[in-house]
DNA sequence: TTGACGTGCAACCGATGGTTGCGTTCAAGC
DNA sequence: GCTTGAACGCAACCATCGGTTGCACGTCAA
């Protein structure tokens, strides 16, 4: 139980880069390397390394076409990832809540 | 628009030593650098610095006792932080509702 | 064929997560 | 008092990772 969610997906998402990647890729519906690393602060070869990254999740597939190596997302993966951050989020906040019940209890207590 | 959330919370929520730590501290209502370590897979140091990462971002915060410090979720800050997670998951999920659909109407098209 | 574009590979650099080792402080014992 | 031990901080060190530059290899088009 807890945070159950597998670290590869997790700290594949929490890179800022590849979260914008991701966006990206969502957005324009696929790329390639060169294409990304245009509509971003870093260049081609450290795009290239975090679409390494993400295809070894499972987060993205390629399709290579000529000298293009396209990206696109892989739906169901990326959907599976965001249901187990989604689990989390659900987790953490019954435990604020737990948290915040306690403490008005205690708060009650003390005015008695 | 797109992923708004501060940088700084989400890598200190993407590592999973740290993440680890605040479902701890969560649980047991708060910790030192040395129980935590006990209950985890990295030494004391690890920890130290992961809780100064944490405190950094105000995720957490000090009590000094004696000889012990004693730290405890922020719990204001940990609920932004929650919040903005979702907020980001959200956004995440309607983008694949509006490729689902899109795809769908590509599917009915080709039929026709 | 030649040239330009897109990739991949390798070396290098700085930050970071992790370790070990040592010094310091403070509570508690004799 | 003094000493012991627990909790901490600091510093050095190592591996990994995100990022860069440079170069070589394919591939499409003129």
């Amino acid at each position: 139980m807890s945070t159950t969610i597998d670290d590869g997906l997790w700290s594949a998402i929490g890179d800022p880069t590849r979260r914008r990647m991701l966006d990206l890729l969502l957005t324009d519906g696929g790329g390639t390397a060169t294409t990304l690393s245009e509509q971003l602060p870093v260049t081609r070869q450290a795009v290239a390394k975090h679409l390494g990254v993400l295809d070894g999740v499972g987060l993205v597939h390629v399709t290579t076409a000529g000298r293009e190596r396209r990206y696109e997302v892989d739906e169901v993966q990326f959907a599976r990832a965001v249901a187990q951050l989604s689990a989390v989020i659900t987790t953490w906040d019954a435990r604020l809540q737990r948290i915040k019940r306690i403490a008005e209890r205690i708060q009650r207590g003390k005015q008695d």
